[in-house]
DNA sequence: GTCTATAATGAGATAGAC
DNA sequence: GTCTATCTCATTATAGAC
């Protein structure tokens, strides 16, 4: 984590001058190369030399770049966090979980991704173990604070947020699963929105769709 | 699958007399170390080795009781299969849900391998593959049975049988993840209740707990 | 039925040439 | 920066002795 550099300091760069340095866009290109591999096979079933195939590299070309699987993966979730922090942040009303659903509509891959690191994580010493925790805490703390602003300390469906926030974690959670098996067997973000309005209480619609 | 024989035919045990045969024993003991050490480690990540010193066998002694490592996930799951299919049954009404989230409490290592394998089975050819996508379909359709039998095509809140069942589906396996990540952190049957409630459009209960 | 010995594979990782 | 060659290790699986 203490080498996640969104942004080097320009010395720290050496002597390149503007633009992306050549270096971080081949490192770009390995960590969507990994991301692609991690979310088809998972971490465990996944082989660098199919991650650097994918970049047009040689297994040992790769690990020039990085030094193992495991901070490969590391780098990935690092980059991950950016956007997870992003996307958290922007659940500042319970509608905001209904786009996150949707967004997530067109972007499976990284929906996998979460999926299998999620499961594979509660396996032994697995490195995405901390990662996911600490996921987990942010996403139901957020949501839970969120519901608590908008409702107080109980919603009109009588769940209090934390009750409300776990519940809602684990549908956006379990619906994905679904989804990734048969994306025509759930609307997730229809899904997503119907629990959101069930659990604030809201009025049945008398003619959905 | 067609080697499955629950209580095989006398004649063909040779001479052994009344009482589960002792190959029968071995082999669900095989059975009961193979499900602990998939629980923990995933399919993939599980060993033959691993398996085999549960039961204080070699990994070749293991291996003449089951072809491969594929053949023991395969009868692993066939044996949870038998269990699975009363407990869908039981579904016969929207609380048993709840009892069901209650004794999974008690049996984390069942909970582990079901949510294990449900995301393993996502990658390629998985062996588990067509068991999860089987099982979601059962569910689901039980589950939405059930619901259209106590509430017709719309329930109060407003939800079609369909979404509901996806959306309890959901939850069940969101909240089987979190709890397994931390216990405390949710109380599975206390909100499975809250959601079936909800979806049925109880009213609050004014002072629960 | 269980073991020892032994393939045969596949993977992560290192050393050093270019 | 990228490659070839190589090492090491874990794992599945087979062959055959007891």
């Amino acid at each position: 984590m203490s080498e996640q550099e969104p942004t080097p300091p320009p010395e720290a760069l050496g002597r390149r001058g503007r633009g992306r340095p050549r270096a971080t866009r081949r490192r770009d290109q390995i960590l969507d190369a990994a991301l692609a591999e991690f979310a088809e096979s998972g971490f465990q079933g996944a082989s660098l030399a199919a991650v650097a195939r994918r970049v047009g590299l040689s297994q040992q070309g790769l690990l020039h770049h990085f030094p193992g699987k495991e901070a490969l993966l590391i780098a990935v979730l690092a980059r991950r966090d950016e956007v997870d922090v992003r996307e958290l942040d922007g659940l500042g009303e319970t509608a905001a979980l209904t786009g996150l659903a949707e967004r997530n509509t067109r972007r499976p891959e990284v929906v996998r991704l979460h999926t299998l690191l999620t499961a594979e994580g509660l396996t032994g010493d697995h490195p995405a173990s901390a990662y996911v925790r600490d996921r987990y805490a942010r996403v139901r703390d957020r949501l839970a604070h969120t519901l608590r602003a908008e409702h107080g300390d109980r919603l009109p469906s009588g769940a209090t947020p934390d009750q409300a926030a776990a519940l809602l974690t684990a549908a956006m959670d379990g619906l994905q699963l679904q989804w990734l098996y048969d994306p025509d067997s759930v609307d997730m973000p229809d899904l997503v929105g119907l629990l959101t309005d069930v659990l604030r209480g809201a009025p049945p619609d008398p003619a959905p769709h």
